[in-house]
DNA sequence: AGCACGCCGACT
DNA sequence: GTCGGCGTGCTC
């Protein structure tokens, strides 16, 4: 192969909007080939994206190639992905490069040992009829070789994962280049669903994530891009792997918001996905036991396949729902249990059976204030209270890290009368303890202190049936298998209702279902007692009914009627920086620069629920639009009509998550 | 992203 | 008189 022209066109791995013209030299090019050029006066890394004769300026002193790594090309359906995410997301093509080419780099030494292939006919659970008609119906797509999206839809239990294993193994034996991308929400996960892969294909398959190690992400970039590794497991970032012929992509748990990427280059994974299955033409399958709003409306209007797994495996009952009205029976004062929730954990210990708590609240409490001046303790350079950690005696901002020992006395008034205010996980287990003093009562969370050692030794510990009190945040929604769990108390289900939150609903609805789901998995029947101050809440009467069609429904009525997505579309506009007066001018300046336009609507700026973190402020505006308008096409226009100082930053985040 | 250039405040 | 703050522009 031999350069075709003189003059190559490079896009670097570097947030700047534009590709750049350098001398090919003698190095022998081709489109996809990775380079490093020299870029100012450092030297960066990038892609051949094309060759032209004559430069675009003529005016520039074209630098040459530095040198063309030894690394396989990324291949040209990877770069239409790239291009395509940056363009939907606005964000410089530049950065998304940048993601892609993470492990690009030759490794220094190469591994002696090769990723293994997955052994298709390694014996696999037997399918039930419904499991195997999924199986069928993606073995189908799988053959014609085209782009489909499938909604895996199954309860906890229903054999999801061995499901789409099944398809998994009908393709490595169909196609022998066939590569497989299995997208899961978080390490912890990846590591589940990784264990479970080795056992049914008889191969460990690679994991990809966040923190791997220098040389094993070398190692598996080039091995995906040289089509020696069939199928990758991998956390969201796992999408800019050079496939060669990516022909399947599975996204499991995929309601979970870590799919969000919520910071700097934001995309939604699940649905960036879909896209990418849609480049490779390539099937795309969304795995869940509570799928998303959005999936669920996608597969009622035919976009996607339907596949519903039958009911939990084993036979195992439904777990009894009942809601605790914290106004009829309220519990003791300075006391989060009500009286219905302790009877309940009582009879479960007297049984010698588990219980589990669940608050999605981290630390001890969530406020510590002064009684005597109404001080409340908030981190340097913010507005966001420190949540109290009892063992370690400390005020933790759960938004910036910072922490301080806590204070005798009030930094504000120098009265010791600070008081402790709301219960986070802690707080729970301490008055779990004082009620149940025999108990075994211990606390799941993903705290700062808790390495996930000691987090897979304390399920290991309630899995064998060592605990008798688990105090969990949302870490327990995940599919842990709990033999002997059967009561699950859900303390404070009202949290996700309150704030401006559009997705609450969705989110309290999942959370409860999912955890309640935890009670009675074995033959042991299990129950869930919800606390609730708002017990004729619509969501908390379809929870109890664990009716989720109802749900659905009246959730989607009042998007439709807000115009909300999946019925139109959202951005979040973030305008941050050092000083407030800056900050507030350019978000005035936003919304006064928006283009006007039919079907567009602009909201705010607002105050965010965070105004200030870490000394920087921040504002935001929402954008809204009817779908099928041209989103891209907007924020573009609006972009080149203003300009702001570098001193504040804009962050366009299409599709947000959460709307504060 | 880096880095260089350039125009206004407190120092030897 | 200079050293240095960061605000702005450029990088093929």
């Amino acid at each position: 192969m031999t350069t075709p022209a003189p003059i190559a066109t490079v896009l670097l791995a570097r947030p700047v909007p534009q590709a750049y013209d350098y001398l090919a030299g003698d190095a022998d090019l081709a489109v996809g080939q990775v380079v490093r050029a020299p870029f100012g006066n450092s030297q960066a890394l990038g892609v051949v994206t094309g060759f032209r004769d004559r430069p675009e300026n003529p005016d520039v002193r074209l630098k040459a190639i530095t040198e063309a790594l030894t690394t396989p090309a990324v291949p040209n359906r990877t770069l239409d992905f790239v291009r395509w995410l940056a363009w939907y997301n606005q964000h410089p093509e530049g950065a998304v490069l940048k993601m892609a080419l993470r492990g690009a780099e030759p490794a220094k030494r190469p591994r002696k040992t090769p990723i293994p292939e997955p052994n298709p006919d390694h014996p696999g659970r037997t399918l039930n009829p419904s499991q195997h008609s999924a199986a069928a119906s993606l073995g189908q797509a799988l053959d014609d070789h085209m782009f489909s999206t499938w909604l895996l839809d199954g309860v906890t239990g229903s054999g999801k994962t061995e499901t789409y294993f099944a398809a998994i193994a009908h393709l490595l034996r169909r196609d022998p280049t066939a590569q497989v991308l299995v997208l899961t929400p978080e390490i912890a996960l990846s590591g589940d669903v990784g264990a479970r892969f080795a056992d049914r294909f008889a191969a460990e398959p690679p994991l990809w994530h966040a923190d791997i190690a220098e040389g094993r992400r070398k190692q598996i970039w080039q091995a995906v891009a040289r089509n020696q590794a069939r199928c990758v497991i991998g956390a969201r970032s796992a999408l800019f792997l050079p496939f060669q012929n990516l022909r399947l992509i599975i996204v499991d748990e995929e309601h979970d918001s870590s799919y969000k990427q919520e910071e700097g280059l934001t995309y939604h994974a699940r649905d960036m996905a879909v896209a990418r299955a849609h480049i490779e033409q390539a099937v795309c399958v969304l795995a869940s036991a509570t799928p998303s709003l959005e999936s669920q409306w996608n597969a009622a209007a035919s976009k996607y396949g339907h596949l519903r797994l039958g009911e939990r495996a084993g036979g195992a009952q439904k777990p009894d729902l009942q809601l605790v009205d914290m106004r009829a029976t309220p519990p003791d004062n300075g006391t989060f249990l009500a009286p219905p929730l302790r009877q309940a954990i009582a009879e479960t210990l007297a049984k010698g059976e588990q219980s589990l708590l669940f608050l999605n609240r981290r630390g001890y409490a969530p406020l510590t204030l002064c009684r005597t001046c109404g001080h409340r303790l908030t981190a340097p350079g913010g507005e966001n209270y420190l949540v109290e950690h009892k063992h370690t005696g400390r005020l933790v901002c759960h938004l910036t890290g910072f922490s301080m020992r806590k204070p005798k006395a009030c930094p504000e008034c120098g009265e010791e009368t600070l008081v402790s205010v709301g219960p986070g996980v802690e707080r729970i287990a301490e008055e779990a303890q004082e009620t149940f003093p025999d108990a075994r009562v211990e606390i799941l969370s993903s705290d700062l202190s808790d390495t996930p050692k000691v987090v897979a030794a304390r399920l290991k510990a309630m899995e064998a049936g060592e605990i008798d009190i688990l105090v969990a945040t949302q870490m327990a929604a995940k599919g842990h298998n709990f033999p002997n769990l059967t009561l699950v108390g859900v303390v404070d289900a009202d949290l996700g209702l309150r704030g401006a939150d559009l997705r609450a609903a969705e989110r309290t609805f999942q959370v409860v279902n999912q955890v309640a789901g935890r009670a009675g998995r074995a033959e042991k029947p299990g129950r869930a007692l919800i606390q609730t101050y708002d017990p004729d809440n619509t969501t908390m009467q379809t929870v109890i009914r664990q009716d989720r069609e109802a749900f659905v429904r009246a959730e989607l009525n009042e998007r439709q009627a807000l115009g909300l997505p999946p019925f139109g579309r959202l951005v979040a506009v973030v305008v941050s920086g050092k000083t407030l007066g800056q900050v507030e001018a350019a978000a005035e300046t936003l919304a006064r620069t928006a283009p006007q336009a039919a079907g567009f609507d602009l909201y705010g700026p607002a105050e965010p629920v965070h105004g200030r973190i870490r000394g920087v402020w921040r504002r935001r505006l929402l954008l809204r639009a009817d779908l099928g308008k041209d989103v891209q096409g907007y924020l573009k226009a609006w972009r080149q009509s203003y300009r702001l100082p570098r001193s504040v930053t804009v962050q366009f985040d299409v599709d947000p998550q959460s709307f504060f």
